[in-house]
DNA sequence: TTGTACGCGTTATCAG
DNA sequence: CTGATAACGCGTACAA
């Protein structure tokens, strides 16, 4: 006899077969789906477990079969209700598909690897993240785990790494078309932490569009992503100078956060500034703020993510990773560009075209803008590049 | 030879050992902290490990230990920011402590059970939920999983749960003081749904409290804790009937959707509504609504759950359990009851009625509210009752 | 310091 | 239908 000291030994299917009077394999046969047994002894083995309080344990077909049945799951600070609603989608999902969620909260995208790491141990089959893959050092240190992982918005690939990409790019643009309909000369841009490849990707379509239209070019003012950082940009600016006639917001939260600095300084909203944030979360819907907004439609992303891991868990050989693909941001007009209330903006998309998507690649997003409803047709419908 | 098909098996340790030219031990001792390997053996296996991908596999120790180093987390909707600050408190700090976060996420505390059932298959080393459990059945079904489990809100415990309270009941009374220090004389309570004992208490409380001050009951709608539901809710007791003059919500999220019904009906928050909500979300804090709110100090609730996990894991005989800790929860006040802003402290005394506005209908302008400045800064730094 | 052997709890295979 | 047995990959006593 060897094993070390015992600790908190639980009730084992061994355990459950010496009272019952039978094999430990008949045990396992009775909890076992397929179970070939006959009624008197899986009544007696019922019996047994019972009263020992037995459950069955995953953990050794873990390691027989080397499939866990967990998804790692990372994602940021939760108080962005965006990574909530992100994570809230995953978690129904994967749990719907019999999948565990095994959670890693990370501060920034540089803890990706390092989390991606520690879920490897747990030998999670697959992983998604909702932050961008921020290196290339990064990506090859992923794919060395050889875990099936799926990014959102990250612009790297490789072998074991897909993306769901939304088009930040063209979203920018259409922000600065709406901007400039609906007469906007001045135009802001309300820039997120610069790791963000998303957002700079915004920020950058923003400034293209501002630039297509004749204007000048878009002030820029750096936020950190929170209601708070929003807030604390907008005062600088108003402490500098004058506010722009437009806004654009890297997210919901810092546009949130910009608004509330407009109205305590007395300006109106949007009768004064026009705003538009990204990701709309719910708060944006909120009638205190009506805030338009780019919906990533996280619903789609998510399940195109999760096409891509069932692809991945059922082909060991691989072949489904690698992958990007496109879902179009919606934009969703309301009161702080001016839309009458109770009013959605685009609506049914075509998009969601499926990406062939190679590794690199620094590549322009795919997908169309719509005018949605044509409320105002200004022409909101700038074609991707 | 048995061992079944095999599917996608990761390199193990004996895999570097064979390529190392040393036995498995060797490996195990390189990778384990107290290795004793010598300074050659260690590089050799260090070599062929980074040629092979190898990664530590955790599973086996789980087995032969019977901890996973994993904690399952329980929690409802994420849409709600009360839910998310509790999961990112858990998951930080449960990740401080080298502990893995296994999450359910539920739609009810009646899938409660079920979920730790299921996380009890992964034998994790403890469990902590944000639902209430709901029935003495339940309870009892979840003590025979004999995993330690840590609620919040819940009344009922037992040899294996323990649960961290908020005093709702108090809280429910002292919303009651408030709002009758402010001169409210019709009261009303938005309630959330019925399976919340949370909420059943905080509601009681402020009947309690309304009571004892000889106004009549306050008008009880319900809402489901959601936004929307508070919205719909208030809009049904508008068309009804004129609105409470202070108006205690289950929680922040339909004191919200409250505020913006009211808003949306020409009513003014503070000037002819008082509005309390519970949990001090964020949006709590934000300008456009500035809610006056009970905080329930997740930081706290997290903490005390945390110390009672701790212990529980480290003493597997249980002493640790069937606890019950208490969390006072701390009242916010802002502007939504006409504190000016930036303000703490709590209610009694305030005598100075000035009550909610005539509650005339419609009446009032649209837009003039927000400006919570102090706009009727009637004495609100008063001690706690 | 290094290698050998065993066991953790289960599933899958094979013989009865 | 049932029982015995070999893995799965790792830690760890024990022997060398």
């Amino acid at each position: 006899m060897t094993g070390g000291r015992v600790t908190r030994r639980a009730v084992s299917s061994t355990d459950v077969a010496r009272l019952a009077g039978v094999s430990q394999s008949a045990v396992s046969r009775t909890f076992s789906a397929a179970g070939g047994v006959s009624a008197p002894t899986r009544a007696r083995v019922l019996e047994a477990a019972a009263a020992l309080g037995y459950r069955p344990n995953r953990i050794p077909a873990i390691m027989q079969s080397g499939r866990s049945h967990m998804v790692g799951v990372v994602v940021g600070g939760l108080d962005n209700p965006f990574y909530a609603a992100v994570l809230d989608h995953f978690a129904v999902a994967l749990r719907a598909l019999g999948l565990q969620v095994l959670l890693v909260r990370v501060d920034d995208a540089l803890a990706l690897d390092g989390a991606l790491e520690q879920l490897a141990g747990y030998r999670v089959d697959a992983a998604v993240t909702a932050l961008a893959v921020g290196s290339r050092a990064a990506a090859e240190a992923l794919s060395a785990l050889r875990v099936p992982t799926v990014c959102f918005n990250s612009r790297l690939t490789g072998p074991w790494i897909s993306t769901v990409r939304s088009n930040n790019r063209a979203a920018g643009r259409q922000a600065a078309a709406l901007l400039a309909a609906r007469g906007v000369r001045a135009a802001g841009w309300l820039a997120g932490p610069r790791e963000s490849a998303a957002a700079r990707e915004r920020g950058r379509g923003f400034a293209e569009g501002v630039a297509a239209r004749g204007l000048a070019p878009p002030v820029a003012i750096a936020g950190d992503d929170s209601h708070a950082g929003g807030y604390d940009a907008m005062r600088r600016l108003l402490r500098a100078r004058q506010p722009p006639e437009g806004l654009f917001c890297g997210n919901d939260l810092m546009a949130c956060g910009a608004i509330d600095a407009l109205r305590d300084a007395g300006l109106s909203v949007p009768g004064d500034v026009l705003v538009i944030g990204y990701d709309n979360i719910p708060q944006a819907g909120w009638r205190a703020y009506d805030l338009t907004s780019f919906d990533q439609q996280v619903e789609r992303m998510a399940g195109a993510a999760l096409e891509m891991l069932t692809a991945a868990l059922a082909d060991p050989s691989n072949a489904a990773m690698g992958r990007t693909r496109a879902v179009a941001a919606r934009l969703v007009e309301r009161g702080s560009t001016g839309a009458a209330a109770g009013d959605a903006g685009s609506d049914d998309a075509g998009g969601d075209d499926a990406g062939g998507g190679d590794a690199g690649a620094t590549g322009d997003d795919a997908g169309a803008d719509r005018a949605g409803k044509a409320r105002r047709a200004q022409e909101v419908g700038d074609r991707p590049a």
